[in-house]
DNA sequence: ACCGGCTGAAAACTTCTGTTTTCAACCTTG
DNA sequence: CAAGGTTGAAAACAGAAGTTTTCAGCCGGT
């Protein structure tokens, strides 16, 4: 009885079995990005239609993920990911501008991260929703985080007074959904304009909203 | 060989075929209703659910509707119907009224009749989207005839001067996606408010952006 | 009272997908 | 080069709904 077990996690074709792993999580994702993002979307698309198109078998992809919705929601989180951080690259740049260029900056990055990719955008505003309650749940902690985000945003222009003072509580909720109900309509071509026009027009209602510029 | 073709469309327990027929289509609507509306959601209602609270049984199901689909259709534009008779209603009323109070009036109308039943709310602004592009479609297509009407109103407003003058193509389009994406979150229970304070919020991004009453 | 349409419940049938299993070919190690 | 893990494709299996059919009983006209 030698030692079998020895064999146990083998490598194989030069990689690791943790690394041939990775490889086809990889894989997975990137055909989920196309189909979900580019293809038929996410409630087309059929667990076989990804193991074809990422050139993998079914029971690869069970061994990679329990459902179909499980890459949905890694695809949420990381196009998410990308726009936070497209946000938070700028953040340094603009701590001394004034209010109102600050904005502006601020909220470009975030739209260039999140909608620069088409498959991107479309699976952070249109495919997410309505899934399932599990989605929705990851869809409401990370909108606790821009609400927060905007709210500090906001306090600060109300503390230098270059906007009325007030609590925005909500206003900062209802600016989000102003902010995925334009996305929305614009990414399934409901509303005609290019990126920096939705850019111009979320700033006017964000700038028109909290009066910024003029703290009366 | 008698008129047997006689009793063809017969009547039954003292209706005719065709009372019978739109009293049972009224029934699985109303069943549809509560379970869209208020119970599982149209995603997780099965047509034996819509059977079972019509107390109608699915072959009957089958007689009035195609599709399960076919039922949120239907739903859908009811519910629409509703919104827009509410804002036809105060419309006459204030024809002479400034703009300010003219559109915060019609907004007000506009958000009870939408909203006042919840599960019209709920039907409205959650359980159809994301649905097939045909329901998507039929959601266009009420769009359209919002966008028409608001851009008819601030027309209007600008031609009064009570706002400045300018494209608000985009801006139309843009409103109406903020108000589908916060009452999409303040029925799923996001946003933390009255109806009132809802109804608030969108008339101050109503006005913040096309700066009405200044007519600079 | 009888005949035939109408009703409502249940069963049967079908289709679509998700999920697991099988198997032959392939690699790596000893 | 033999043994045993690894792979990928296909087949088998399972389950949930949608959809159609059946059937016993009810109703209304002749």
């Amino acid at each position: 009885m030698a030692d079998r077990g020895a064999a146990g996690a083998g490598r194989y074709k030069g990689r690791s079995a943790g690394e041939r792993h990775a490889e086809r999580h990889r894989r997975f994702l990137e055909a989920a990005l196309d189909l979900f993002g580019a293809g038929p979307g996410y409630r087309a698309t059929r667990v076989v239609d990804i193991c074809k198109a990422a050139g993998l078998s079914t029971r690869q992809f069970y061994e990679e993920f329990g459902t179909i919705e499980d890459v949905l929601a890694e695809l949420h989180l990381y196009v998410n990911d990308v726009a936070q951080q497209a946000v938070l690259d700028v953040l340094p740049q603009v701590r001394d501008k004034p209010m109102v260029e600050r904005i502006t900056r601020l909220l470009r990055a975030y739209l260039k991260g999140a909608a620069s990719d088409p498959r991107h955008a479309r699976i952070a505003y249109v495919e997410v929703i309505g899934v399932s309650p599990r989605m929705d749940r990851q869809r409401l902690d990370r909108r606790a985080v821009w609400i927060d985000f905007l709210t500090r945003v906001l306090d600060e222009a109300i503390e230098r007074g270059e906007a009325p003072p007030g609590d925005y509580r909500i206003a900062a909720a209802a600016f989000i959904g102003s902010v995925n109900g334009l996305m929305h309509d614009w990414v399934v071509g409901w509303v005609d304009a290019t990126a920096d026009e939705i850019a111009g027009e979320l700033l006017q209602t964000l700038l028109g909203r909290y009066r910024i510029g003029n703290g009366t």
